[in-house]
DNA sequence: ATTTGTAAAATCGTATACGATATATTATAT
DNA sequence: ATATAATATATCGTATACGATTTTACAAAT
């Protein structure tokens, strides 16, 4: 069977690329002529592209003016990390863990500490939680989910960018890990909602130190 | 302030319309030239609109062929109603209702039974769910509960064809608005999860009837 | 120096053009 | 009559063209 993906999925994929990568910033413009030049094709698979993208809220389009990255929101970070939080609930509270998931949960883990920078340790978390839902056959929540982590990845790097607060992810994961070795899905998936709901306050406090 | 709104945008609320009004079904091609020639507009603007909708999975697109409804699939029923139903466990549970609030949801209960066609239930039923999550401010989990609504649609339609069954949700609303009469949303919220719970298994067992 | 106004450049939004792919139709062969 | 092959038609995907809007640059006026 043949797969074909049109341009427009291509440069969906490069530009959601860029984004877990780091390499765009809030309020960062994307221009039409420049990603043409850059990716050799025309500006129409580009701005499909983008007003995918911007459907699901992760750039926004103003009308002849261009596509942007969002802008810092304390207020879309206290609306987005509760429906990460209860979506990663869900999953890992139905989902069964074997020996060998465990196994690899703690792989990652013992590599989490290692990363120094904020990039690598969002991908990093990132991972885990994928790996967390691996069992959970549930393509539409993943999809929601991948596009939510995009959504917040930049208020990620302001926590993962302190050592302490990437400590304290790192802990959660420790915690998560020895309740699914008891066999014990529910308190993991607990886990997980508290770690996404308790980073808020800290992503909030970076914003408003800023503001001042 | 001017506020613009462009082409593919109008043609996005167009298409949303008709699909929150029944007009379209399961597996229904959307035309191209055919839409391009009934809104007066280029295809340009409307590949872009159906791009989007294809991004949150509410139409699919294949290459060079064209974009369609989705044909029904019963697991993507087994995913999206737990995620529907979660996420407005949430909001209700993190709400408050003032006695006009409740009024209100009594108002539209009051006339639920008058109904005599699955598109009418339909739309007050989905009224109803948003009255409930009026006072919830959470934007992304509104539009995210939209744009899943657009993709049960369908699904729901047969739900509420059987007179029974739309018996049976409204029941559920009765005892929604009884819990919050009592201060208790989240019994109410525990109601809101259970009733579309409770629904994956008739519209699955509406399905394998359709099938033998 | 700041503000206002004008002109130029850049960018977007939509329409159109055209090649590529898929479907439908017709003709031919078995 | 059915199946296969060839052709014609329709549709999509991308590129390009062009008008409209916005931004930038610069000059003039306060």
């Amino acid at each position: 069977m043949i797969i074909k993906i049109t341009l427009r999925d291509q440069v969906k994929s490069f530009l959601q690329d860029q984004m877990m990568n780091g390499e765009l910033s809030f309020g960062e413009r994307i221009s039409l002529p420049v990603l043409a030049k850059k990716l050799n094709v025309s500006v129409t698979p580009i701005r499909e592209a983008l007003t995918q993208l911007q459907h699901a809220d992760i750039v926004e389009a103003i009308p002849n003016r261009g596509f942007f990255l969002p802008l810092p929101n304390i207020e879309k970070v206290s609306e987005l990390y509760p429906i990460i939080a209860n979506l990663e609930y869900l999953g890992v509270s139905e989902s069964t863990y074997s020996e060998k998931d465990i196994n690899r949960l703690e792989a990652l883990f013992e590599k989490e500490n290692t990363f120094d920078n904020p990039v690598d340790r969002i991908q990093s978390d990132i991972k885990f939680h994928e790996l967390l839902l691996k069992n959970y056959k549930n393509d539409a929540l993943k999809s929601f989910l991948y596009d939510l982590k995009l959504r917040v990845f930049l208020y990620e790097f302001y926590y993962m960018e302190d050592a302490n607060l990437a400590q304290t992810s790192s802990n959660y994961h420790k915690n998560i890990i020895a309740s699914l070795k008891k066999g014990n899905s529910l308190k993991a998936a607990d886990l997980i909602k508290e770690s996404w709901l308790t980073s808020i306050q800290f992503i909030q406090q970076h914003f408003k130190q800023k503001a001042s």
